[in-house]
DNA sequence: TTATATATTTAAGCAAATTAAATATTATGA
DNA sequence: TCATAATATTTAATTTGCTTAAATATATAA
C-alpha cells in the first residue's frame, strides 16, 4: 500500500479521468476502479471521495442522477461538457507532473559525480 | 506551472532524493534544483520547505551545519545513515506511485468500449 | 447469525501546504 | 543612486484537503 500522502491533490483529477473513460459511474464504483487499476495500492477513502464529487457537481463539472438498483440507492455521475474540457487539461497536467516526478526521482548512476554533472 | 496541489505529500521524499544525490545542500539550493529539474514547473515554497527540513532533522534523518558564505548565512543539510535508509524506501515508493499514476491516466484508445474492455 | 460486500453521507480533527511578512546582504540595471 | 532582483532563512496565521469514524441500510455468503 502506497503511503497515503502521495495521492493528495490528485484525487479530483483521477475522478475526472475515470469519468472520461466511462460516461457513468457511481462513487463506490470509482473507489473499486482505482483499487483495481492500482493493484490495491491506492484506496480512495469515502470521506475524501464523496465531498470531491459534490464539489465537482457544484462547480458544474459533473451531473448526478440517483437511481435504485437492487434495492440500493446509487448516484451516478457524468461529465458535463465543461467537465470534459477541464478533465482534458487536468489529466494532461497530472501526466506531466508524473513525468517530472520520474525525472526528479531518476536513479543517479554515480552520485559522487553530481557536482560535476549538475554544476555546484 | 503545474497546479500546486500535485506536489502535496511528495516534498519530503523529493528532499530526501536530492540529498541522496548530493551529500550537502542548503534550503535555497534545494528549491533551485527542483525548479531546474522540473523546467520551472515545480516551485517549492519556503513556507513548505523549511519546516520540512526541520522536521526531517528532528526525526534524525538529516543533520544541519550552519556556515557563513559571502557574508550570508547558510545551513547545509546532509542525510544521516538512517536518512539514507528512509530515502531509499520513500523514493522507491514514490517511483511506484508515479508509475501507478501513469497507468491510471493512460489514454484510453476508445472510451466507448470501456464497458466491454473493463467490465461494467 | 455473523461477517462481508454493497452504497452513501457527513462531522470532527489533523496534517500539510499557502500566504505573507520579517530580516539581511549582494548584485544589477535604469 | 535608487530601485529591484537575487540570495538566504525564519515563522505565524490561515486555509485546504484528507483521515477517521460513526450513522444508515440492504444483500449475500459462510
Amino acid at each position: 500500500m502506497i503511503s497515503k500522502g502521495y495521492i493528495n491533490g490528485t484525487i479530483k483529477t483521477i475522478v475526472l479521468k475515470l469519468l472520461s473513460d466511462k460516461n457513468r459511474m457511481y462513487g463506490y464504483e470509482i473507489t473499486q476502479r482505482v483499487a483495481a487499476l492500482s493493484n490495491d495500492e491506492i484506496k480512495l477513502t469515502y470521506g475524501a471521495l464523496y465531498p470531491i464529487l459534490y464539489k465537482l457537481e457544484n462547480d458544474g463539472l459533473l451531473v448526478a442522477t440517483s437511481e435504485i438498483v437492487d434495492n440500493r440507492a446509487r448516484k451516478y455521475y457524468s461529465l458535463t461538457p465543461k467537465g470534459k474540457e477541464v478533465a482534458k487539461e487536468k489529466v494532461s497536467e497530472l501526466q506531466k507532473f508524473a513525468e517530472t516526478l520520474k525525472i526528479i526521482l531518476m536513479p543517479n548512476p554515480d552520485s559522487r559525480l553530481s557536482s560535476v554533472a549538475w554544476g555546484s
